[in-house]
RNA sequence: GCCAGAGUAGCUCAGGGGUAGAGCUCUGCUUUCGUAAAGCAGUGGUCACGAGUUCAAAUCUCGUCUCUGGCUCCA
C-alpha cells in the first residue's frame, strides 16, 4: 500500500461539530463531556482511539479503491472521520464493506509506528503515491517543524499523532461507520467536494452499544418527528420551504412563552413597539444590511414602482422610532421590545425543521442609553437571561466576543463597551468564557451557549453593543449640557428565535412540556359512560381554573391510558364508580410511580401550585 | 448553494412496464370496560410535479420541487 498521507494535521475545518443544527457557533469542547454515561478509559486517549481507527479505515477505503485519494481524518466528540476522493460515490451499503475490510486490517496492522523525513522525502512520496492533497498538507506544515509518518502494517500516513501502540488497542467490535457525506476540500465552499465517512469509535462494546443508544434517544425527540407525531407544527412546501406553521398545540406553548415574556418586559421597564414587516429598500441601504448581508434578504418587490424588502431584522424599525423625535437625557435609557418577525434567505441545502428557517419571530428588544448607564442596562439583560434560561433548566455558559480584525468605531468606544461588560458579568458573578476577536464589526458582544438535557450544546441569547447603527441613523439626545449625542445602542434576543428556541424546547423536554406550558396537561378518564357526568364536571372546573383537558369514555380504560401517553398528556384524571361516590379523582402522573387519590378541589390547587411555580416536574 | 440518498393513503412502510397493498389513524356498528392496543365493517391514493421513451409508465429516462445526511453559511 503506497504512502498517503496525513491526517488531522494542519486542522483543517471545525472538528468539534456533532450536528451543524445544533452546533451554531465555533466553540470546541472535550470529548465526551455531555453523554449522559461515562465511556470507559484504555491504555490510550480516546481521543488518539479514534485517529487510530480513522487511519485503519483510510487503509481499508484505499484497498476496496486503490486508485482513491485522501484528504483530512481526524477525531471528533464521539468519533472519527476521513475525507477521500474517490472514482464513485459511496451509499450506505458501502459502510458495511468498508467495515468488514476495517476488521481485516485491525487483524493484520500490529504496532502504530511513528517515523520522521526530510520535508524533500514526504513529498517525493506522497508525491509519487499521487495523493495531492497530502502534498499540500505537507506544504503546510511550517518550516523546521518535524515532518512525522504513522505507519501500520503497509500504510503510512502524514500525521503527527497521538495514535494508538498497537492496532490489538482497537475492539473490533466497538467501532462503527455512521454515515456519508459531502465536504468541501479545507471546508471551502470553492474547493472540489469530497466523499466524508463518519464514524464511532470506543474502548468497549458496551460503550459503542451506549452511544447507539443515545443516538437512537436523540433520533426520538428529534423536533421533526415528535411534531409530526404530536401535531405540533408542520411545514409546507407550497406556501414555501422554511416557513413554520405552528399548530393548536405549539401556539399554546407559544402563547405561554411570550405572556411571560411580556411580563417580564414589563417589569423591566419595557416598552412594546409594533413595526413593519416590509420596507423600502433604502432603509436596508441606509442600515448597512444591503450591502453587509445582501445574499440573505429575500429579493425585492416593486411596489409604486419603488423596491420594497421584507425585514431581515427589526432595529431599522425600532430606530425610526427613536428617531421620531427629539429625545432629552431624561429620557434615556430607551427600551424597546417586539417580537417581531423577520424573514432571511437561507440557503435551500441549511433548511431544518424549525431550527434553521427562512421567516421566525425574534424575540428582540433595543437599548438605547447613554455610555454611562451601559453596564446598567447590561446587568439588567444578563438577569433576564438568567431568569429565563433556569426557568427551563439550562445550564448555560457566557462568552465575551471581542474586536474583530475589521471594525468600526474608535479603540475608546470599543475599549469602554468591553469594560461595561465586563463590569456587568463581574456585578452579577458570571464567568466569562473568551472568544477572541468573536464580536460583530459594529461592536462587543456576549454571547451564551446552553445546553440540554441530552447534553448538546445550543446558540443561546445574546446581548450586543452596536457602535454603527447609531451613526448610521444619526440617533441622538439631548444631554444636560444641551448638546446632541450619540447615545449607545444594545441589542438583546434571548429566546433567539421562537421557532429554534421552541424546536429546541421539544427536544430537551421530549415534548414533555412542564405544566404551565403544556398544551393539554390532563385526560380525564371516566371508567365507563356512568361517570361521564362526573367527568364532564371535572373538565368544566379544569377549563375554569385555566387547565386544557381532554374527556374520552369510549373504549377500555387501558387503551385511553395508553394513547394519553402516547399523546403525552401528563395527568390522567381517572374516574370510577369509587371516585365519582367520594368527590375524588385517581391520578396517574407522568414520571410518578405510584397512583394518587385526591379530591378535585385537591387536585385543582395541585396543579394550579406547579403551573405557578413553573416546576419541572409534574 | 454543493455532494449523495429519498418522495406510494393523514402516519409507518411493502410492491414494481399491463390501470394500486398492509398496519395504524379516521368514520360507523357491536363492546361498558379499573391504569400502555376489544371485535367487525367502511372511508381514504393523478404512486411529489412536468416532459420523454413505450401499444401500455407508479415502475425506465431527463428536468423541477420538497425532504433526509453532511459540507459551506447563519447579522
Amino acid at each position: 500500500m503506497p504512502a498517503s498521507g496525513g491526517c488531522d494535521r494542519p486542522c483543517l475545518g471545525r472538528p468539534d461539530k456533532l450536528r451543524a443544527s445544533h452546533d451554531q457557533g465555533s466553540v470546541g469542547r472535550e470529548n465526551d463531556m455531555t453523554l449522559p454515561f461515562k465511556p470507559q478509559n484504555g491504555p490510550v486517549s480516546l481521543e488518539a482511539l479514534r485517529h487510530s481507527v480513522s487511519h485503519i479505515m483510510a487503509d481499508a477505503v484505499l484497498r476496496l479503491f486503490p486508485e482513491g485519494k485522501v484528504a483530512i481524518g481526524p477525531s471528533i466528540e464521539h468519533g472519527f472521520y476521513y475525507d477521500f476522493d474517490l472514482p464513485r460515490a459511496l451509499t450506505d451499503e458501502d459502510l458495511p464493506v468498508i467495515e468488514a475490510e476495517m476488521r481485516k486490517v485491525v487483524a493484520e496492522a500490529g504496532d502504530f509506528l511513528m517515523s520522521t523525513m526530510t520535508r524533500e522525502e514526504a513529498s517525493q512520496r506522497l508525491a509519487d503515491s499521487g495523493q495531492k492533497y497530502k502534498v499540500e498538507l505537507l506544504a503546510d506544515i511550517p518550516e523546521g517543524e518535524e515532518i512525522t509518518f504513522y505507519n501500520h502494517g503497509t500504510w503510512a500516513d502524514l500525521c503527527e499523532g497521538p495514535h494508538v501502540e498497537n492496532a490489538k488497542q482497537i475492539r473490533n467490535d466497538a467501532f462503527k461507520l455512521t454515515s456519508v457525506a459531502g465536504a468541501y476540500w479545507r471546508g471551502d465552499s470553492n474547493n472540489a467536494m469530497l466523499q466524508r465517512i463518519y464514524g464511532t469509535a470506543w474502548f468497549s462494546k458496551k460503550d459503542l452499544r451506549l452511544y447507539m443508544d443515545y443516538l437512537e434517544e436523540i433520533k426520538k425527540r428529534d423536533h421533526r418527528r415528535l411534531g409530526r407525531e404530536l401535531d405540533l407544527f408542520s411545514l409546507n412546501p407550497d406556501f414555501g420551504a422554511g416557513l413554520v406553521f405552528w399548530h393548536a398545540k405549539l401556539g399554546h406553548v407559544r402563547r405561554q412563552l411570550e405572556q411571560w415574556w411580556w411580563d417580564l418586559h414589563y417589569a423591566d421597564n419595557y416598552w412594546p413597539v409594533y413595526t413593519p414587516h416590509v420596507a423600502g429598500e433604502s432603509v436596508f441601504e441606509q442600515s448597512g444590511h444591503l450591502e453587509n448581508y445582501a445574499d440573505m434578504i429575500w429579493a425585492p418587490m416593486l411596489v409604486d414602482n419603488r423596491p420594497h424588502r421584507v425585514k431581515p431584522m427589526n432595529c431599522p424599525g425600532h430606530v425610526t422610532i427613536f428617531n421620531a423625535k427629539r429625545h432629552s437625557y431624561r429620557d434615556l435609557p430607551v427600551r424597546y421590545a417586539e417580537l417581531g418577525t423577520v424573514y432571511r434567505y437561507e440557503p435551500s441545502g441549511t433548511l431544518h425543521g424549525m431550527l434553521r428557517v427562512r421567516g421566525f419571530t425574534q424575540d428582540d428588544a433595543h437599548i438605547f442609553c447613554t455610555p454611562e448607564q451601559l453596564a446598567d442596562e447590561i446587568v439588567g439583560v444578563l438577569e433576564m437571561v438568567h431568569t429565563i434560561l433556569s426557568t427551563f433548566g439550562y445550564e448555560y455558559t457566557a462568552y465575551l466576543a471581542t474586536r474583530p480584525e475589521k471594525y468600526l468605531g474608535t479603540d475608546e468606544i470599543w475599549e469602554h463597551a468591553l469594560e461595561a461588560l465586563k463590569i456587568a458579568a463581574a456585578r452579577k458573578e458570571l464567568e466569562l468564557e473568551d472568544d477572541p476577536g468573536g464580536g460583530v464589526f459594529y461592536g462587543p458582544k456576549i454571547d451564551f451557549k446552553i445546553k440540554d438535557a441530552l447534553g448538546r450544546e445550543w446558540q443561546g441569547p445574546t446581548v450586543q453593543v452596536d457602535f454603527n447603527l447609531p451613526d448610521r441613523f444619526d440617533i441622538q439626545y439631548n444631554d444636560s449640557d444641551n448638546n446632541l449625542k450619540r447615545p449607545v445602542m444594545v441589542h438583546r434576543a434571548i429566546f433567539g428565535s421562537m421557532e429554534r428556541f421552541v424546536g429546541g424546547l421539544i427536544e430537551h423536554f421530549g415534548a414533555w412540556f412542564p405544566l404551565w406550558l403544556c398544551p393539554t396537561p390532563v385526560a380525564v378518564l371516566p371508567i365507563t359512560e356512568e361517570q361521564m357526568p362526573a367527568g364532564a364536571e371535572l373538565q368544566q372546573r379544569l377549563t375554569a381554573a385555566g387547565f386544557k383537558s381532554v374527556l374520552t369514555a369510549n373504549g377500555p380504560l387501558r387503551k385511553r391510558v395508553r394513547e394519553s401517553e402516547l399523546e403525552k398528556i401528563p395527568y390522567m384524571a381517572v374516574l370510577g364508580g369509587r371516585e365519582v361516590e367520594e368527590g375524588k379523582v385517581n391520578l396517574r402522573i407522568h414520571g410518578v410511580k405510584e397512583q394518587k387519590t385526591m379530591s378535585i378541589d385537591d387536585f385543582i390547587q395541585y396543579l394550579t401550585d406547579k403551573r405557578n411555580s413553573k416546576s419541572l416536574d409534574y
